[in-house]
Formats: structure tokens, C-alpha cells, sequence
DNA sequence: CGGTATCCACCATGATACTG
DNA sequence: CAGTATCATGGTGGATACCG
């Protein structure tokens, strides 16, 4: 990365000055559409896999276990399996991840007003 | 993107089951680490091309272009261009930028509270 | 200083197939 | 149903060079 001089100069406490490293991975993690789209969705209420993946629409199999496995090393996601047959897999927000989704809910809010478009997406209810 | 029939089918007015289409083409593009990290410096102040890139670090040259480009492009960025020698040009946020500001900085919020590192980001004030 | 164009490596993604 | 593995590939993004 880049130098970032002001920063230092800004905080007197070095330490601080880079501290933001961890922050913007997990930042630059959850900062892509999948992983914001199935928090959103998530938020609406526990699914199992593949509701999921019918609600989202448009996500692979793979990105979905992807970035759910990723949410869920974040704590943001928990995972739950019913070990039945067919197997049963539960995905709910933890209270980090309901946390983030209030936020989210903050952007998808921004874009029925703000988007140039006739319509906006619709969260938290609907499907967005 | 793959077929998504199941919308239509869940959702009795046609018109409105692929309304999410273009929100989502936007959300795609701002959901993206350097769209957020630039929405979130250029909302401290009015910044130069160069001030932003050193301000953010990290980010190269092509992508502080492009990104701005597209951010401009969706009504979130003014760029003003003056006619100096060296050039000198200044992006601000725009009335719409500034709404999306406040949502993202609910997720920086967000990382203050839940991230699981002894640190987290700032943002609006410092650096972030 | 800021922008554009080109080249290229790499990774993210989708498709597919197989397991439990 | 949910998960994993593999493969091909297209796009993303970095580096570099040159223009205005």
C-alpha cells in the first residue's frame, strides 16, 4: 500500500496510524454486492441454503457457499445443520451481522430516494 | 446473470418483479471496496485527484480513474475540471453522494462495535 | 497534475460433476 | 439438499508509458 503520511502526522499515536489495516479487509470482504445482498436478505428471516439462493437469484452455488462461509469466519452469519436426510442447513444473522444489516438497510434505503431510476430497490421487506 | 424465473413467479405484478434490475446494476457498482472507501474521504472534504489517491493509499492510479468515472456517472461525484497549468481538478460529493455517505458510514460505525479486531475503522472524522 | 491507453497476470466466477 | 472439487475463462486490476 501506499504511503500515507498525513496519517501519522494527523495521529499522534503511531500504533493508531495503521490500524485500519484489519478493518479494511473484513470492510473490503463484506463490501461486494453477494455479500451484502444475502445479509439483506438474511435479515428478512432465518433460510436454509437454497431458499436462499432462490430469494438472492442470480448467485451461483458456489459464490453462495463462498461468500456464506466467509460471513460466517466474520461472525456474521451462523450456520446450523440438521443433520436429517436430506440434510437441513439454517443461516441466520448473529447480532454483529444484524448490526451491519441495519447499515445496509440504511444504503438500500438511499437508493429509493436517490437512485436516477423509476424504482428502487425494495429491502428488508419485499425482495428487494 | 443466470435466469431468474422464480421472481415472476413469486411476485404477482410482472412489472414490478424485475424492477430490482438496474438498483442492482448500481448497488453492484457502488458495493465495491474502492467506490465506498472514495464516497467516504471525498465526504471529509472537497479533494483533489492526487489528494484522494494519497488520502485512500493503495489505490493505483487506473482505479481512482475508473471509479470516479463510473461514480460521476451515477449522479454521486461532481468533478471540476480548472483550466490551470498544472491542471487542477477537485470531485465533491454530490447532493446524492452525500445521502450515500451517511449509509456507509453506518457501516464504519458498524466495524467500531462489532469488528473482531482490538481496532476498527474510522470514519467521517480522522481518517477512517 | 491528471487522464488515457496498452499489456498482462491473476483471481473471481460460473458450469459441471461427484459425494454424503 | 447441501457441500466440495475441478476446470476454463473473462474480467479485474496493477504496472507502465505517453499525452495535454
Amino acid at each position: 500500500m501506499g504511503t500515507r503520511t498525513e496519517i501519522a502526522a494527523l495521529d499522534p499515536n503511531a500504533d493508531l496510524a495503521r490500524a485500519d489495516s484489519l478493518a479494511r479487509e473484513i470492510f473490503a470482504d463484506i463490501a461486494n454486492k453477494w455479500a451484502l445482498l444475502i445479509i439483506e436478505f438474511l435479515g428478512q428471516r432465518t433460510m436454509r441454503f437454497g431458499e436462499l439462493r432462490d430469494e438472492i437469484g442470480g448467485i451461483s452455488h458456489k459464490m453462495l457457499t463462498q461468500n456464506l462461509r466467509m460471513l460466517e469466519h466474520n461472525g456474521l452469519v451462523e450456520r446450523t445443520v440438521h443433520p436429517t436426510i436430506p440434510p437441513r442447513v439454517e443461516y441466520t444473522l448473529t447480532e454483529a451481522g444484524d448490526a451491519l444489516r441495519a447499515a445496509v438497510d440504511g444504503m438500500c434505503g438511499w437508493t429509493q430516494k436517490f437512485l436516477p431510476s423509476p424504482r428502487s430497490m425494495r429491502c428488508s421487506r419485499g425482495f428487494m
